[in-house]
DNA sequence: CTACGTGATTACAGCGACTGAAATCACCTG
DNA sequence: CAGGTGATTTCAGTCGCTGTAATCACGTAG
């Protein structure tokens, strides 16, 4: 074994979420988070681009998936049903890890800067669905409201995953948050 | 006229988008905002949180006028309608401002740091909308998908009214996307 | 006119995020 | 064993942002 222990991105992201669950994203230093991975702090900008980003070194994969069982779904059924299908393949994904996302997101959720990226996340995916939904045909508007439709769809969905108590059936609670969406975008009367 | 000139807020702010346009965000110093505005960058500071929050002062005046008015609909309407009222009252506060609007919101787009302050005002509304329909006896998780479906069509209506040629009615454009996440919303037949 | 209170502005020192450049290190290859 | 390569480190520096205390402009009471 080398002097140079291997997976040091894993290594510092690990670190970092440690520290961040401990003292707190705001209190924990880049140098401490390199520290304990046993870098130092410019190795650290050498693998994430700034204090947030080790957060979400998964937020490709994630968006990838998403966005390639929605466009391949879209070849065969309509738009709001290959946003159904995408949520379900982005269940299968996050399901057996809710632990570990929970953790993460209690991290998130407690600092306005990690929910901002978290939200330019979100937003990146929405902008990647839209675009393929332009590809299938689908013209704007409707392409970048299916998109933002669906991405609200898996926030709410996630929030109660994460929300339940015992074992909870993520993809059930997607397809029960996009039933509800309809039902509440079909309840007017229209007001014009 | 005494040594401080009045509206020194106003000063910094006006500054800061002159400076933010003309050699971009990141290519410019608090302190210069500052500088232009005959101010300190102690001083800047001690109005704005951050660089960032100088060009959102409006933001609060803006959610409030939002939240209100749908808050005030949901007393005769359903929630997609009081949404749709919502959306018209703020057309009306942003009419007219077209140009100064549009030229804030290009520096936003070309920074991700300013998109990403951009979503979480966007997200703070959305969660005080939500709490609207929360009081107004809207159910979870209908209350925040609808609170999300209303901000998803103000950004997709408000990227139309900015990138529209000649004069355009924004509350027109709220209100086709409206519809047109109406008739996606209710496209599919159902996958599972 | 002077003393004093008040709120805005400033001066100053300092921390931490982040960057560019060059040196060093571990390892692999010819 | 010499040399190449990519990862890591060292170092110096800029800038965002903060705490603290001094200073300034102005209104008010004596």
């Amino acid at each position: 074994m080398g002097r140079w222990e291997p997976n040091a991105r894993g290594r510092l992201a690990t670190a970092a979420l440690e520290l961040y669950s401990e003292r707190g994203y705001e209190q924990t230093t880049v140098t401490e988070i390199a520290k304990r991975a046993g870098l130092t702090e410019r190795t650290f900008f050498n693998h994430y681009a700034d204090k947030r980003e080790v957060l979400f070194a998964t937020s490709g994969e994630f968006q990838e998936l998403f966005v390639r069982s929605v466009s391949d779904a879209l070849k065969s059924v309509a738009p709001i049903d290959a946003l159904a299908v995408g949520l379900d393949a982005i269940s299968g994904m996050l399901t057996g890890q809710r632990d570990c996302v929970r953790a993460r997101q209690a991290v998130i959720m407690a600092n306005p800067e990690l929910q901002e990226r978290d939200l330019l996340k979100l937003a990146s995916i929405s902008a990647t669905l839209a675009d393929a939904l332009r590809r299938h045909g689908v013209t704007e508007p409707a392409a970048s409201l299916a998109a933002e439709a669906g991405v609200a769809v898996f926030k709410v969905g996630f929030e109660r995953w994460l929300a339940a108590d015992g074992e909870c059936e993520m993809s059930r609670l997607m397809r029960e948050s996009l039933d509800e969406l309809k039902a509440v975008t079909a309840g007017g009367q229209g007001v014009f």
